[in-house]
DNA sequence: CTTAGGG
DNA sequence: CCCTAAG
């Protein structure tokens, strides 16, 4: 049974969220991205933030110098990055640190080079044989159940805020009776991101009026939604959730649902009406027999929650208002641009939005990764992560080696630490005196080797 | 690419 | 987890 929340994205209601930057006689305005109502929203604000995603529509008035264009979109993309990463908890947190650099960067790091060094299994063997503690010779590889797409992507559009509230199940197996359903709470969808152009001499009612074009445009035919798993786009609509990894026990599993416009062409605008919500909302609305999906009416949703929702629904109805009066030209001065002249032109490759980088979700080691990490390290030492890596890790996709030295190293300290201190799924005691002692060990030898 | 450490 | 200087 699937529960879904869905209420469209604070757009850019709040002034503080409105970035605008001046071109000449033009003001450019870009949502900032996301909404409020997101709940772990960690990121810089400042002058630079470009809320970058894909699905920017411009809406465009009049001519736009093509040089001046560029130099805005360059402006524009030359802020900080955005890191989206819908967390557990089910938020997304979004971040830009300004030091990412690409997108796909090492994404997953390979393993498959035969180093010369790497050693043999007599090599290693001997190595082993060489260590003190007893180490059963027992396999200690870990699988990657899901084939995971750590790998960072770029936003292909905008996430979702998901509560992810699994059944009980334990791991493995096809889902029992009273597993097969996964619920699901849709906290709040973000809109793809608008791009919206006025002239400096068009009136605050105008602009509003042409932001409401843009959203009701892009909202009323074109969205759909896309799904994603360990932030990788699940395509196969054919697929069951079980099949696609959304089941129960999934609670680490990063799944994520985004609207995605339909048009990748020119949308026209939207005739007169405010039809777009309407729409939008059916857009939402799952293919019967999929599943048992119940919808809370967007404009519902809207009107509650979080502060921020509050004052979208006041921006927006003010915008309402604004266009419920018939002609409003007598109380605002409207300028020339008429809306049946704005052209609302889709974003969807803008050099920008490729600087979008996710961060990798958390994935806290099981206390079965741990045994095997530790006796891996037992094994190797504390200085050949990659071959720990090898050994004991190489189906775990999603476990780098360097995960695995930053695993040791809180390992380490919380060995150290006293229970009380600690957190998450506790370790055994057992395994962590282990943890001690080999790092003792360990610590030893590299000092020695560090004499030599 | 790997290591090693700080962030 | 991320970032990165070093090797």
């Amino acid at each position: 049974m699937l529960e879904m929340d869905c209420k469209p994205h604070a757009l850019f209601c709040s002034e503080s969220k409105l970035k605008a930057s001046l071109f000449e006689d033009w003001i450019t305005l870009r949502p900032s991205g996301h909404a409020d109502n997101i709940e772990t929203v960690d990121r810089d604000d400042d002058e630079n933030d470009t809320g970058c995603t894909q699905a920017a529509t411009t809406v465009k008035a009049f001519r736009l110098p093509s040089d001046v264009a560029d130099q805005r979109i360059k402006n524009l993309s030359a802020g900080r990055h955005w890191r989206v990463s819908p967390n557990l908890n089910g938020g997304a947190s979004f971040k830009n640190d300004g030091k990412r650099r690409s997108f796909f960067r090492n994404g997953r790091t390979s393993y498959t080079r035969q180093r010369s060094q790497r050693i043999s299994p007599f090599n290693r063997r001997k190595l082993f044989n060489q260590f003190p503690f007893s180490v059963p010779d027992r396999g200690f590889q870990f699988e990657d159940k899901f084939n995971s797409a750590d790998k960072r992507s770029n936003c292909d559009n905008c996430t979702a805020a998901v509560g992810v509230a699994s059944s009980v199940a334990r791991r493995h197996s096809q889902p029992g009776p009273r597993d097969r359903n996964v619920k699901l709470r849709i906290k709040s969808f973000t809109v793809p991101e608008l791009f919206v152009e006025i002239p400096t001499t068009a009136t605050v009612g105008s602009l509003k009026r042409t932001v409401m074009e843009a959203v009701t445009t892009v909202l009323g035919d074109g969205l759909h939604v896309g799904i994603f798993l360990q932030g990788k786009k699940v395509r196969d609509d054919s697929k069951t959730l079980f099949q696609t990894g959304i089941s129960q026990d999934h609670k680490h599993r990063n799944l994520g649902f985004a609207l995605e416009p339909r048009h990748a062409q020119i949308i026209p605008p939207p005739g007169p009406g405010e039809q777009g919500l309407t729409r939008h909302a059916t857009s939402l609305t799952p293919e019967p027999g999929t599943s048992s999906v119940s919808l809370v009416p967007p404009l519902t949703s809207w009107n509650s929650g979080a502060q921020s929702d509050l004052h979208l629904v006041s921006c927006l109805s003010n915008i309402s208002a604004d266009r419920t009066i018939p002609n409003s030209q007598s109380l605002v001065s409207i300028p020339a641009i008429s809306v049946e002249a704005l052209a609302v032109v889709p974003f969807h490759h803008r050099p920008g939005c490729h600087e979008f980088v996710q961060r990798r979700i958390r994935r806290p080691f099981s206390v079965a990764e741990v045994e095997a990490l530790v006796q891996a390290v037992e094994k190797l030492g504390t200085g050949r992560w990659r071959d720990v890596k090898l050994g004991a890790f190489d189906n775990a996709k999603h476990r780098t080696y360097v995960d695995l030295k930053d695993k040791w190293k809180t390992l380490v300290h919380t060995a150290r630490i006293s229970p009380q201190q600690r957190r998450g799924e506790p370790v055994p005691q057992e395994l962590l005196d282990r943890v001690l002692a080999a790092h003792a060990y360990w610590s030893r030898h590299q000092a020695k080797q560090k004499l030599k």
